[in-house]
This record gives structure tokens, sequence and C-alpha cells, in this order.
DNA sequence: CAGCTTTTTAGAACCATTATAAACTAGTCT
DNA sequence: AGACTAGTTTATAATGGTTCTAAAAAGCTG
């Protein structure tokens, strides 16, 4: 299993639950947005055991400590995770609540003139939203 | 009293509560921003008669419908709202969970080369994380 | 004031997320 | 293998921000 040993390097246990997870997560052509409850759906869906919600909530947030995802700054009553970790930006479509990538070419160069003492910055991140 | 004007203009009445807000949030020196919990307790502060949360909730909600206060998009278990309403920025200091304004000049133009068919863009907010 | 609509309010409900603590599991060491 | 330990999963409860409810209060118009 390619998971077992990226979870290893980490630090994480691969149990069956995560490395269930990593292959939902990790093992597609495209990556994707998703938010808890429909990860959870997506789990339910194509795994045959249980995975508790909880361990859901365990595992998502391991990830992101990881680097293995990204969470989205939306205004949203759930929180959105990536599973694109570049650095890239977003569509945020309204009428559906879905998240688009466009990639750093899409957005150009960000020259943050300001500059805060004894800070440094962490990420850039463009959200922009779409009405029909 | 220089709001009752601005809430009938909007088609809101000019309550005793929505009048107090009104000056709480806009007879400011400077625009700021707040969580509603922070609103509250600033009502609890500096008002003598008490404002039920689900007014205040509505209160504020009704006013960014107006758009006599912008959301601003964070990861946090709390909304944020701004008093600010030109098209501008954010600092978001992951340390304390407070925001500064970054002016659209502090930032320079962003030029989104992507199109998404039959949609059109409603805003463009960039999100600059901070730590130290 | 009367009549009608909007607003306020306390409290309940909702629901995403986090905490708890007991059962289970992976890894390590004989 | 068995025993030991730390890490993980799980059901379930708790938390907490936000929204809903429905009755009382307040604003508006005539
Ligand atoms: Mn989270
Ligand atoms: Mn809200
Ligand atoms: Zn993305
Ligand atoms: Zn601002």
């Amino acid at each position: 299993m390619k998971y077992i040993e990226k979870l290893r390097n980490s630090g994480l246990r691969p149990t069956k639950q995560r490395l269930q997870i990593c292959e939902l997560l990790f093992d597609t052509e495209k990556t994707f947005h998703f938010t808890i409850n429909e990860l959870n759906q997506k789990i339910k869906d194509k795994i045959d055991n249980k995975i508790s919600l909880a361990t859901i909530y365990n595992t998502v947030h391991a990830f992101e400590k990881k680097g293995y995802l990204k969470q989205i700054p939306v205004n949203s009553n759930q929180t959105y995770f990536d599973t694109n970790i570049t650095d890239h930006h977003h569509f945020y479509n309204l009428k559906d609540g879905k998240l688009i990538d466009l990639e750093k070419s899409d957005v150009g160069p960000i020259n943050i003139k300001k500059k805060i003492d004894g800070k440094k910055i962490k990420s850039i991140e463009v959200l922009v939203k779409l009405e029909d």
C-alpha cells in the first residue's frame, strides 16, 4: 500500500480507517473540495465498513496538520477542505456553494505592499465570489 | 437622529434597538471588524437597556442585507463582520484572530484571467494570513 | 385611538464540531 | 507468541454559534 509509508513518515499509524480515507481523498484523477459531511457521505457510499464521524474529523484534522489537506476560507456554516495543497485561489459559486480552482497563473502575482511589524505572511488566498 | 432617515430609507423601522446598534457600529472614528459575540459584549458595556441576542443577529443580518455591513470570509467558528464596506482586503492574524484592513492600494490590481460561463464576478477578496 | 405590520424577545431547536472515556489496535520488546 | 505501551477508534455527550418560534411590544397610518 502506497499510503502506509506516507502515514508512517508523518508519525501517523497506518490504520485501516486512515488508509481508506487516504484512498478516497488522494487516489483520484483530480483534486477536489469537500466538507466533512460530503466526505462522510462518500465513505458511506464507497466503503463497506463504517467509519465513525469522530474518526473522520480526527483524520481530516490530522491530515490538515500534516499538510495533506488545506482549509479554504469561505463564509459557510461548514468547513471546506481541499485536496489540492498547491498555492492557489478559488471561485466560490454562491448559487450552489461549490468551489472552483483558480491557479496562480489565472490570477497573476499579488503584491502585498503593507507590512505588519513582527509578523510574516503565511499565505495569500483570493476568493472570487460568483453570481449569475 | 441621523440614523432615522437611513433606516427609513432602507425600509427598516427606526426602533430604539436599531438606532442604538447604529451608534455603536457607525458613530466611530474608524471602521472595525467584529463578531456577534463581541458586539453583544459592547452592547452590554455601553448601553443601559438590554438588547436580546436574537435582535442583535436580526439587526446585523438586516444591515448586511442592506449593504451597511460586510461579512468577511475567514476560517473561524464565528462570523466576522466589517463596518468598512469599501472594496478592500484583510490581514488575518492567526495568533489572536484579529483582522486588519488592507486597502486596495496596498494590494494592487487583481486580474482574474479565468472566466466561468454564465457567471459574473460579485467580489474579489484577498485574505493574507499572518504568523509570527 | 384603532387597526395593521414589523420588530423584539425568551427560550427552544438546530447542527457542525469537539470532548469524553472506554474498547481496540499497532508497534515494540522480550 | 505473549505482554506492554502509546496511539486510535468509537459511541455518545457536550459545546456553542446561529436560527427558529410564537407571543408580546412597538412603530406607522389613518
Ligand atoms: Mn475544523
Ligand atoms: Mn450569519
Ligand atoms: Zn482548490
Ligand atoms: Zn475590513
